[in-house]
DNA sequence: ACTTTGTCTATTAATTAAGTAGGCAAATAT
DNA sequence: ATATTTGCCTACTTAATTAATAGACAAAGT
């Protein structure tokens, strides 16, 4: 299950999506219009600005906006950055790999098999889900 | 990610179906060979037993033991139990479901596409995933 | 009867997730 | 200049979940 942090910051990266290149949106408004904790809200969207995904501006008129374009923005990015590993085993993680505490012998390893086909499936998936393509979705 | 309950349940079960029809094996022997606390494993047993996917036998030279043929338990199945859904959003699970607390409206909501997508998939693989399936690949 | 082994309920400990507080720093307006 | 707005950053608190343990009980076998 992915975190409250990572479902918010979605959802906060989908609103400023769909005001791509409508100047900085002030964090309260995202807060209050997404319903999310403002102070949380800062946390997160200060992430996706080290990531550069977000830009901000400070001072009167700023606020945060999409430093890239909606179709260059993938769910991959957002939740790995948010969640960590996308894998459901640690050992079988491109990004966050760690053998596993109770394996005895990775190398002979029955189990990681699936757990490896499971996580290339979702990275297609993921991989092509961007937030052009949700503000899209959003429309119908 | 798994939980270490999840991975301990696996565990214990692939190492019942290498020994299936064999007799009952103590959960002291099981808890030794995986490196699984006892007591935490005996709350997992049981509750794999109250699945009815194994059988009990109480008493000197008992212990548990598969009752369903290895073929026959798959990861889902083994994964929802301990877990839970296998979704990565509630609101798109299909054995799990509930509303997204953060979501405004689900029927406009465009992130759940993906999501449904990579539930799809996840199942897929973890239906084709059963014990018989990993003892085999252990062997390699 | 006595021993072995699983059953069950209740607790505790550890870890992680979620949310909050408050001062600092940069940008802008007057 | 200086006051105001707004993001930046560190530290902390609370809540929730996961992991592990304790101990009495019940059934089966010797």
């Amino acid at each position: 299950m992915l975190s409250k942090k990572c479902k918010y910051a979605i959802h906060a990266l989908v609103y400023l999506a769909e005001r791509y290149q409508k100047g900085p949106i002030h964090i309260q408004e995202i807060a209050e219009k997404q319903r999310i904790p403002k102070k949380f809200l800062e946390a997160i969207l200060l992430e996706l600005r080290n990531a550069k995904i977000l830009h901000s501006k400070k001072g009167k008129g700023g606020g945060y906006y999409l430093y890239r374009r909606p179709e260059d923005v993938n769910l991959i990015e957002i939740i790995r950055l948010m969640d960590g590993a996308i894998a459901m085993l640690p050992c079988v993680s491109l990004n966050y790999y760690e053998p596993c505490e109770e394996c005895i012998d990775e190398k002979t390893c029955g189990i990681r098999n699936a757990f490896i086909s499971v996580r290339d499936e979702t990275l297609k998936v993921l991989k092509n889900s961007n937030l052009a393509q949700i503000v899209a979705d959003q429309k119908k």
